[in-house]
DNA sequence: TTGAATGCAAAGGATTTGCAGAGGC
DNA sequence: GCCTCTGCAAATCCTTTGCATTCAA
């Protein structure tokens, strides 16, 4: 059900901002409220890299009941905000959205594994170079792109499976 | 809500059996059964080369109480079923599952107008081998991939807008 | 005849929305 | 105090499923 990610993250990106600064320039810039729900996704969301969807951030931040519990439909408010922001990336995988850090980190694409769902980040200057090649002989203007291989990962095909999952996408 | 195509379709591929006969070769091979349902599906969706969402097929088909009438469920099931015999790949664009043909159709991959939602094929060897590469590096067993190219296509651009839409996935 | 396929209605799962009360600024 | 935000419950959207009936082989 959940999103794995792999040991190797990018390079972060040097950024003159922390993420909670820029999503209050974001916030002041459109009349909304510093709220503490706002704050405790955020500060969730950032503090590892790697790629998560909604019920995963869910439980992550306290549970019903308890003091700072954030309610499934801001969550999903807040990381529209987020991806609003440029704080975020959302893509579809699998019927889920997942998402994972764009603010302080390079454009980059992904591996996936149908076994054990794991996400493995690479990126790729040709990628881009061809990906503006293709666009400009149909005089087509990029906004982005969003490549996934999907296949197996080493350690599954080495038989060192870390979880079993139903799977396939694409 | 629909997927546009645009008007320049790729080359097709040589193939020994129609789809018609592959869809047989399938169905017998699995003790499946010939209905007059899978019939109708199957000669309306290769009936011309485009994308198209269940939505879609169902409105081509004779609607609800006409002669040739196939319901949703069985419509949803039999496109399953040609994913599974090979005539179709299946793709997710903006929360919908898209098909478009396979069987007799070479691999390539979308631009995406989020403008007017026309998909837009091409081919690319050099994509393939990057793909590879990239996938070697990590060990990694390549099954499929899918790039999708997102922007504003050239009719867009120039204000020759066919059809307005809402939009944003990737 | 006999198991597979269909249509109906209803369920499912992820995400979104209306609204009354809570709370930033 | 005003207006945005939140949580709740319910709605939505797309897709799938249970089941009695129909039908291909």
């Amino acid at each position: 059900m959940s999103v794995q990610s792999d040991s190797t993250p990018l390079k972060p990106v040097k950024v003159a901002l922390t993420p909670q600064e820029r999503f209050n320039d974001y916030l002041q810039s459109r009349r909304m409220r510093n709220t503490e729900q706002r704050r405790a996704v955020l500060d969730c969301v950032f503090k590892h890299h790697d790629h998560f969807d909604a019920d995963q951030l869910l439980e992550r931040l306290p549970s019903k009941g308890k003091s700072g519990y954030v309610s499934r439909p801001t969550v999903y408010r807040t990381l529209g905000e987020f991806v609003d922001a440029g704080l975020l990336r959302k893509f579809v995988l699998d019927g889920r959205s997942v998402y994972e850090h764009d603010y302080g980190y390079p454009q980059h694409d992904h591996l996936y594994c149908s076994k054990c769902e794991k996400l493995i980040e690479f990126q790729s200057e040709a990628l881009i170079k061809l990906r503006d090649e293709v666009a400009a002989t149909h005089q087509f203007q990029v906004r982005t792109h969003r490549l996934i291989i999907s296949g197996v990962c080493e350690d599954c095909r080495k038989g060192r499976v870390r979880v079993r999952r139903k799977v396939d996408l694409i």
